[in-house]
DNA sequence: ATTTGACTTAGAATAATTCTAAACAATACT
DNA sequence: AGTATTGTTTAGAATTATTCTAAGTCAAAT
């Protein structure tokens, strides 16, 4: 796939709009890198798979492009220990397992209304609008994917 | 306090030795640091706090110091977003909560067995050896602490 | 057509951390 | 004890992901 869905393409406008920036084909060709692939990629793998699409761009911008998503929250960043920020465009709610022996991170659906339930846990000092949840360790053999 | 108790000098010297590493002076007051004061101080906060007790000691053996605890398990690194690495020596399962306003990191506890009973939620293909759970959010008004 | 402002670009700057190589110190060997 | 070995500390250089700068591009808006 190589080209935005009529869906995803209003979602990336709308979302762009509403937070005041333009659409630009830069940001559709990065928002399509994202959301072709899951596997959360850094800033350095989506430049790379951005300019097999679009060989003019450049770092900076693919760095400029996903800040505009993040902001416009079409895109979360994960971050995982020191590594390089990684892009998430998997808005429901959702865990992250990194795998110790590939690196590799993937998404962990979590049961409806499980992280709200988590940030009710907090005692009444605290007053959490986000909740990360990381777990690390290794796939189960076999399911190296 | 500017010493460390009894306990906390075997509880190192038994880690360090056990991991092969030796316990030196250095070591001693970096982890007198983390002990005393249980805000997860950056590096750069350890270094200025362990020089004011060891005036001679450089940025470069503070790091050292920390990678020496944290291999040995007696202090675990705290990576919240981008930010420098966090150094935390409170080795009982807990959560984080990190306040937008001031950007101060606390300790959160957690009902006994709930960080396992969070990797059992994992389905099969996953194996977790390690559970990190972050809040973000705000303070309560009035406990700014 | 001109102006305006947002966007893109290449390359320089930044900053936390790691690396290097030399000095130092503790332990092991003879 | 004296010497070799090995781990530790230190200052400073190197690394690297990310941000910044300044100049060029482009598409509305006037
Ligand atoms: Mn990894
Ligand atoms: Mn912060
Ligand atoms: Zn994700
Ligand atoms: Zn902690």
């Amino acid at each position: 796939m190589n080209q935005l869905k009529q869906m995803d393409r209003g979602a990336l406008s709308d979302a762009l709009g509403h937070s005041g920036h333009r659409t630009t084909p830069q940001r559709e060709t990065v928002f399509g890198v994202l959301l072709d692939d899951r596997d959360h990629p850094t800033a350095d793998e989506v430049y790379t798979r951005t300019k097999s699409r679009m060989p003019s761009i450049s770092m900076a911008t693919v760095y400029n492009c996903l800040e505009a998503l993040v902001s416009c929250g079409l895109v979360k960043q994960v971050n995982i220990e020191r590594e390089p920020t990684r892009y998430c465009p998997n808005l429901s709610p959702h865990a992250h397992f990194h795998c110790r022996e590939t690196g590799r991170v993937y998404d962990v659906p979590v049961p409806d209304g499980m992280m709200q339930n988590l940030a009710k846990m907090l005692s009444g000092e605290y007053s959490a609008d986000s909740v990360e949840l990381v777990f690390r360790g290794h796939l189960a053999k076999g399911q190296e994917k």
